[in-house]
DNA sequence: AAATTGATTGTCATATTTGAAAATTTATTC
DNA sequence: GAATAAATTTTCAAATATGACAATCAATTT
């Protein structure tokens, strides 16, 4: 009885708009006061549903994380029946990317304060292995006669350049820039097509 | 006459420790205390040679273009007479990288607050761009019968896994990844060579 | 409608951060 | 060793950030 919960709204609700802070000020720059702000509500409801700021952090690392396996598996999921290699290059470098919360600048940001929070390296970590093998499954069932390392060589360089040009897309980049990355993806797949066992 | 001046010496100083901790701590995160605490000295002489905060991260932003571009023009200049392309892969992904001052975070959390201060947004895509730029030109020096345009999407793909393993290298990554790093990068080089205009 | 559970707001003390200026110390030249 | 220019330290006020707790408000059940 008694009034209905809405802790697991407000808590996604705050998380989104800490991830947001974080992407844009840092970890140590994403106060209390602009996460609040960010998220429309009062300070004092931050810590009414998250605690303290060690244990927002720690609530936030596990968000980013779940967010961030969540995103593969969405992937994975949206791939068609075939020419599942190129469809991934579209989800990754076409027009919207998976950039919709500039995740990957959130990463960035716990990453580069990972050696203060343990639990954001190992998640991290574990997270990124998790999506260089997804893309690496697909890659050698569809290039089933490539060299297994070739296509983790592949996977790792498809998913690390993503990630630095969803990092740079602050920066308004031009869109060259992005054709480049495209092809540069795609030089991945040409040469597995390439390179037999 | 009078006591000699230390404005370039105490200014390169403050600097280089306001580097590291943007690294660290992000953009808003990097106070003045921490930053005068890393440069050991104290918060006040920070304003006597740099300024107020804005004026601080001019300088800041001016003094990382600066460092990028000059490691650009080493990196370069570091390149033997023959088998350069290789030689410049050593350099990037060998067991240093130039990753003397984790550069590239910090580049990463200047670009994530670009939209707050636009000299930060401009230094940092004319500094990449030179970047690109000297890469590709290696790369269809040494592969003059590569279509232009492959070289450039080479050079990007290079650059940028470069930067993603760099802004990493605070997670200890296994080895593995910067095995996979290389051979990535590697990959782009082995196109070059195969496909000819 | 009374009780209850939880959302929401308010307040206060404390600590950190920043800005600004004055006072002091130190190394050089004449 | 007096004058001088710059480094360095000291000090104070204002703004911002955090933690902890109390008080109020709103929705649901019996």
């Amino acid at each position: 009885m008694g009034r209905p919960s809405l802790q697991e709204q407000r808590t996604a609700e705050i998380l989104t708009a800490y991830e947001l802070c974080v992407a844009r000020h840092g970890l140590d720059g994403a106060t209390q006061e602009r996460v609040a702000a960010q998220a429309g509500v009062k300070r004092t409801l931050l810590r009414h549903y998250l605690g303290n700021k060690d244990e927002m952090v720690e609530a936030l690392i596990k968000h980013v994380v779940a967010r961030f396996n969540s995103e593969t598996d969405q992937m994975i999921a949206a791939l068609p029946k075939t020419a599942r290699p190129k469809a991934l290059l579209d989800i990754l470098f076409g027009p919207l990317g998976i950039t919709e919360t500039a995740s990957v600048l959130t990463i960035n940001a716990l990453g580069a304060a990972s050696d203060r929070f343990p639990k954001a390296r190992t998640g991290l970590l574990a997270a990124m292995e998790r999506m260089h093998d997804a893309v690496a499954k697909e890659l050698s069932q569809d290039y089933p006669d490539a060299d297994i390392t070739a296509c983790r060589a592949a996977a790792f360089g498809i998913c690390h350049l993503y990630f630095s040009i969803d990092s740079l897309m602050m920066l308004d980049p031009p869109q060259d820039w992005l054709d480049q990355a495209r092809q540069a993806a795609n030089t991945h797949l040409l040469n597995l097509e390439g390179t037999l066992k």
